[in-house]
DNA sequence: TTAGGGTTAG
């Protein structure tokens, strides 16, 4: 483990004391030992006024120095933590060995700083284990562990240790109830979200913005946009951005399109709001619509926000304007993953799979972002829109070997697609196999290789994985009898196909009549 | 001195 000093000594940080006023305040202490305290004020006021770097070195003068170090020293560091790149995780690490020398892990308070910041730098087995360990716990401590949990993908984790926290007999807080309601409405734990809503009412919380907001995104994602509007019009004091952007959300998760412009439109919209209607003209195709909230967002500046211009990506490329979606994806400063799989994605579906292989290439040796399992899905399936079976073939692998990550049935189902339509059926059926017996078969994976079967005419293969599709129990029953039979009259088996739809009729069975949207604008 | 709400990709 490196030294602080050595860290000091190696980092790309050449400016320690930046701010004039505080390099002044150090030089003017002739006793530092006696002044701790005030040089913990000044490490507050660094990480307060978003000078982290400064913060760091402040720190480690300190540190080198002798200056006695204690919880209101290591507080402001810790949350400075998150925000400095070019720290790493090992100054974490360093930071936990040297509060447990000096003892501040016995205190609830720096131990709930240590945690919060394992848990923003995504080390969150090492944030577990400081609130395991914690001697004391008060309910910042638990609400820190809930937080921790919801921002690591575990709502369940958070409903559960709330209750545990309630078992413990620790009296909840507003906080408490705004993180687990966020939990709820993730996973749609719809039951646990009403007992909620209940005790926010017995205790006085329904009133809070934040609480308020909290039920208007979980009736939302549970798909009860009236309850949701019921909170935002019952509660009496004045809205905020944020409650108006979750109630714009909403509308459009509900597709109350003509609503969500309307609220919209009464308001000063920030970016998230532009985001949410954008999403909206997304979902409509409505490209025209699209470019003018676009030229509004231009003119608000509001296009340096990486996910407004990902949405406007996403736009372009579904209404198939793939110069303007590039054009908008290279303005990007800031381009996450997102961007990267969007414009992927964009170039794959239209059929270009070389461009979309070309800006994965390009991602990987800009390096800033890593793909994720949503980027293969695009990448495979770029491949296997332009017919690219080895290059899909060998991306398959550098997922796995290259970047760890392990195929999900959406990755076979691209792979099983693209083999099937190239005529590769053995090849799909070894890779079919592996699925069924690694249990992670899909009807999107059955649905691949019916398709491989019909192409390459292969009756007694596209029988056994309709009677797979059978016993998946997809909910869609009509649609699997649909695939059946048209993969009957595929390979020619007219009577097959019919007996198909007549046991469809039989049992009552309708597919859902599909449908297109178009805008018309005047 | 520690903790909470609204936005994007398959």
């Amino acid at each position: 483990m490196r030294s602080f000093s050595t860290l000091s000594r190696r980092s790309p940080i050449t400016n320690p004391f930046k701010h004039p006023p505080a390099q002044h305040l150090l030089d003017e202490m002739p006793h530092r030992d006696a002044h701790a305290p005030r040089l913990n004020a000044l490490l507050s006021a660094h990480v307060r006024n978003n000078h982290p770097t400064s913060a760091l070195l402040l720190f480690l003068h300190m540190h080198r120095h002798n200056i006695p170090l204690d919880g209101f020293t290591f507080n402001p560091v810790l949350s400075a933590c998150p925000t400095l790149p070019a720290a790493g995780f090992r100054l974490g690490y360093q930071l936990h060995s040297l509060m447990f020398k000096r003892g501040c892990l016995s205190e609830p308070i720096p131990a709930t700083s240590l945690l919060n910041m394992y848990s923003k730098c995504g080390f969150f087995d090492d944030a577990v284990n400081v609130f395991d360990e914690m001697p004391e716990r008060d309910v910042v401590s638990w609400n820190a562990l809930l937080s921790c949990y919801i921002h690591h993908g575990h709502s369940q984790l958070t409903i559960n240790a709330f209750f545990s926290m309630v078992q413990t007999g620790i009296e909840f807080t507003g906080f408490t109830l705004s993180t687990v309601l966020t939990a709820c409405s993730s996973s749609r734990s719809l039951v646990q979200g009403l007992q909620l809503h209940a005790l926010a009412f017995i205790f006085g919380y329904h009133n809070s913005l934040v609480i308020a907001t909290s039920l208007i995104d979980l009736y939302s994602s549970c798909g009860m946009i009236t309850q949701a509007m019921q909170v935002f019009t019952g509660l009496n004091s004045p809205k905020d951005t944020a409650m108006r952007n979750a109630l714009i959300t909403g509308l459009v998760q509900s597709q109350k399109y003509d609503d969500a412009f309307a609220l919209f439109a009464q308001t000063t919209p920030n970016a998230v709001a532009f985001t949410s209607v954008l999403t909206a003209c997304s979902d409509l195709l409505n490209l025209e619509h699209g470019k003018q909230i676009h030229c509004t967002a231009l003119r608000r500046d509001f296009t340096s926000d990486t996910i407004l211009c990902n949405v406007l990506v996403r736009i372009y490329a579904k209404c198939g304007d793939i110069h303007s979606a590039h054009s908008t994806f290279v303005m990007i400063d800031n381009k996450d993953v997102i961007s990267w799989t969007s414009i992927i994605d964009a170039y794959g579906s239209q059929g270009c799979g070389l461009e979309a292989l070309n800006l994965f290439k390009e991602m990987e040796s800009e390096g800033s972002v890593l793909p994720n399992a949503v980027t293969f899905i695009s990448v495979l399936s770029a491949c296997g829109h332009s017919g690219l079976i080895d290059e899909g073939i060998k991306y398959f692998n550098v997922m796995k070997n290259k970047y760890g990550i392990d195929p999900e049935a959406e990755h076979y189902a691209c792979l099983i697609d693209m083999l099937g339509k190239g005529g590769r059926i053995e090849e799909a059926w070894e890779v079919y196999g592996g699925v069924v017996k690694e249990g992670k078969l899909s009807s999107g994976v059955c649905v691949a290789m019916l398709n491989g079967c019909k192409v390459c005419m292969d009756l007694r293969r596209g029988e056994i994985v309709a009677k797979h599709m059978m016993e998946l129990g997809d909910e869609d029953k009509a649609g699997v009898y649909v695939l059946l039979s048209n993969f009957y009259a595929g390979i020619g088996r007219w009577k097959g196909a019919e007996e198909v739809r007549k046991v469809m009729e039989d049992r009552g069975l309708r597919k859902e009549v599909g449908s297109s949207v178009i805008a018309i604008c005047w």
